[in-house]
DNA sequence: TTGCGTAGTGATAAATTTATCACTAGAAAC
DNA sequence: GTTTCTAGTGATAAATTTATCACTACGCAA
């Protein structure tokens, strides 16, 4: 298995968070299992642009660093569950927030997201699953 | 340049957020200059375990996508001064969120972390920058 | 006039993360 | 019998991000 050769910084909360949402895929992953995408094969449909590999590795590594949990029920075809611990509850403002700010600055952001030179094409697909503020 | 060749998924408020994040030190560059450390040389002091390459690199970045802006004194010794743009300011209360969650939690996180297979070695050093709840 | 402090660039190597593809295994549908 | 669905692993290539080092330019101090 791959071992980091560089130290990881955690001197301050701001890079323990950010190694724990470090990963392509981890903000959406945690975002559809918390409005109750708890399925693999759910969160692969969800989120087609995404390999069903990397999928399934950071939802391991989410797993391993405590932020959501599995279950698997000993079935055939297999089936498993995902949810998040009660740390990775907390986590969720954070989730939600980085979510409003990006819509909410989505015509400034898309300009000049666009208009930075290495950036050739995006993709628009439907991960849109917003948590109602007020519900 | 460096240009990206898978598209850059743009289709929900957490992938704009991330890409404006994205980057080994730029919640602790935010971070910082939120704390008036404005100048290059002062952040470099502040983040010594980051390259002032990649420090100048994240910098640029960030002011492409709006977050900063940069002022340049006609002077010599040349003087620089990094600010939050109007919209950077609206990315404090994330960062702030970070910084907390990764504080409240950083015994779970540290155990955790340092269990990962991948991580052999961490490094603390002084990034430590608060700002207060209520000042 | 050598060294330090200022801010920064360019080239290139190394590290790290994602992508791609092949493959396991059992049950049910056709 | 072949395909489909379930959840997942392993090997490897490709993409992307960081790290390292050399170098520009000017002024000031010893």
């Amino acid at each position: 298995m791959y071992e980091r050769k560089i130290p990881l910084p955690i001197d301050c909360g701001l890079h323990l968070t950010k190694e724990v949402l470090n990963g392509k895929w981890k903000p959406a992953l945690l975002n559809a299992i918390s409005m109750d995408v708890h399925r693999p094969s759910e969160l692969f449909r969800l989120l087609p642009e995404a390999s069903r590999r990397v999928l399934t590795v950071q939802l391991k590594e989410l797993e391993q660093h405590g932020i959501i949990k599995k279950k698997i029920y000993p079935q055939l075809p297999p089936k498993v569950e995902y949810s998040l611990t009660e740390i990775g509850q907390t986590l969720l403002p954070i989730i939600d927030a980085m979510n409003h700010w990006g819509d909410n600055n989505r015509d400034f952001l898309e300009s000049v997201i666009e208009r930075d030179p290495k950036i050739v094409q995006t993709t628009k697909s439907n991960c849109e699953l917003h948590r109602r503020s007020l519900s």
